[in-house]
DNA sequence: AACTATTTATAAGA
DNA sequence: TTCTTATAAATAGTT
């Protein structure tokens, strides 16, 4: 859309970039608000530039709701099928903590509140059972951190 | 961009509205993706119907990375000086207790990993080392819940 | 799902 | 940067 049509690949020219980020990211944050008013849906677009700025947008819904359906949806990728497999199989405390860590490195973000329904809280439940006091404040860090 | 000039307002016909939301839908991901390319960019899009199903694109980047880089923008923004100076202050621990579960509330998804630099931690064994242990388990539940 | 008349977005230029 | 305008692209209504 312009005099002439243009490639989709990495614009080489610095200054022509910038000029094509910021129309087009202005251009795809009115886009997402029309969508989010004609259809009565809640979008959010996030762009972090080349440089690591970040511009945001959230129509019909704050982003924070936004965010969380997301990770609703998103936890219920996990593989918690395989999980519930390993744990009806009464792990070793080592293993348990080992996968609670994996896990909590990659999906860091993820509210514990919704994963109500997966395993997290078996695995604490169990873990604050077995483990004696004075190693509860390490376990704690494991969910901390 | 079409037959005829559209308002920008919900779509009363439903069988319209969700042609549309398709249509636009996929138009907006697309122009995310050409985006990201052209310029160099991470940029994610969350769309949530008004049937509550979520349609999510991540392009330039995989979307943990991205929200993750709104997480450490949005932590930037909260109000921490103003809590670093009630912490000073040292309130009573039932007023703590109050600011962690506001926060929480609102802020529930941010991993606590990437608010290092902020005052949850004071906060947190402030607790630990006020409560008795009796009471570790309700305050756990706090952080949990 | 296609088609196509129009509107809209935007690339290049001023 | 901001405005202008020729042209490409998206899409509203139709089939």
């Amino acid at each position: 859309m312009g005099r002439k049509k243009v490639e989709i690949r990495r614009i080489e020219n610095k200054s022509s970039r910038q000029v094509t980020f910021s129309k087009r990211r202005n251009g795809l944050i009115e886009k997402a608000r029309q969508l989010s008013i004609l259809c009565e849906s809640s979008i959010a677009v996030l762009v972090v530039s080349g440089s690591g700025k970040l511009y945001k947008s959230a129509s019909g819904d704050n982003m924070s709701k936004i965010i969380d359906r997301y990770e609703i949806h998103h936890a219920d990728e996990l593989e918690a099928l395989d999980l519930a497999e390993k744990t009806r199989n009464y792990l070793p405390l080592k293993e348990l903590l080992e996968i609670v860590q994996r896990l909590a490195q990659r999906h860091f973000y993820l509210p514990l509140l919704l994963m109500k329904n997966t395993f997290f809280f078996l695995f604490f439940w169990r873990i604050m059972n077995t483990a004696s006091l004075k190693n509860q404040m390490s376990i704690m860090q494991v969910w901390i951190l």
